[in-house]
DNA sequence: TCCGGATCCTTGACGTCTAAAAATTCTCGC
DNA sequence: GCGAGAATTTTTAGACGTCAAGGATCCGGA
């Protein structure tokens, strides 16, 4: 943190004026400083308590839920990352000792990951003081308004998907300039 | 998008299954997945259709509000960044030409950056688009859901900004084992 | 059988992010 | 003036993240 920028100082939230007319572009913004806010704490938390990262934190989370492992892609999949990018975190968490790695018997293309023993019992501690700081961040919030807030972020959400799953007229693909040496 | 995960495949959402007790761990997850979907999805219009990311988008953003310009500093806290990370980004938008940077007369220590003719007009038009992404995307949310949401996000924004200003017990700093070579 | 396509995963190039250290420059008490 | 310390920014090392390309494997017909 001793270098990270101080969002303190600045004079006001630079997410407010955006307009009365623009409801949407603004809750836009303010879901995202919002989230931006705590995962920035929960990460910083995270390194100082655990030595560790959210991305490797949320691979373990998943794993935990299935203990009988979960391929590559199934594990992109509900973490909504890239398969590449799952190579890297797990190839992290195999070499701290936390996660396996098993080759399927069936088909060789697929390996298979789960924690293991000293992966699961590192994550329940973790999880533990994890849920505790997310209480600790929406302390203030009423339960009502949390309820209230879990309802309407499902609609949002739905909202989102929705609009997702309808396909757009495809607005002239334009080929990338940069990405190339 | 060729190779990216996807969500869809997933049996169902697994951010709901936390448990009925856990209701502000359960807002975090749906606001972090909220928040995850629509990132993606702005990010990839980005690029298609001008070739840009996201973080170039918000940091001239930041800078069209303010033609006169911002110090390094200013601009990292706006945009809640670290300061090395927006050296980088300021440097690539410079390349682009859509930014300038410029030393201050009275401190040799302080940069000022600030859009171009040609940044403002780039950014003129992506913003355009963006928002009108963001209408598409949430379109199918009430306005008075909206506007509720607005509310409820800031009553948690300024709860967590609360929370964050308390300080906490600094639970045994333990030091980062990695980071060394 | 064998070959073309699909699937699973990793690799490679690049961009974004952090924390911490280094490099500059400024300020201020003496 | 001068030197200690503060302030501003860049640099560095490493972790994530994307997409696209490549390698391995599997599968389903001719």
């Amino acid at each position: 943190m001793a270098e990270r920028a101080d969002p303190s100082q600045v004079p006001a939230d630079y997410e407010t004026d955006a307009g009365d007319r623009h409801d949407q572009l603004r809750l836009w913004l303010r879901l995202l400083s919002c989230t931006f806010l705590v995962e920035n704490e929960i990460r910083t938390r995270l390194a100082q308590s655990f030595d560790t990262t959210l991305p490797r934190f949320d691979l373990m989370a998943q794993l935990d839920r299935v203990p009988e492992g979960l391929t590559m892609s199934a594990l992109s999949a509900r973490l909504m990352v890239s398969n590449g990018n799952t190579t890297g975190i797990v190839e992290r968490l195999v070499a701290e000792g936390l996660v396996r790695r098993t080759v399927s018997d069936t088909d060789r293309r697929s390996t298979s990951v789960s924690l293991t023993a000293k992966g699961r019992a590192a994550f329940k501690t973790m999880a533990a003081q994890h849920e505790a700081w997310i209480r600790e961040l929406f302390g203030e919030l009423e339960p009502a308004q949390t309820k209230r807030l879990l309802s309407l972020l499902g609609a949002a959400k739905e909202a989102v998907r929705t609009s997702l799953a309808t396909p757009r007229p495809a607005a002239a693909p334009r080929r990338r300039k940069r990405a190339k040496a």
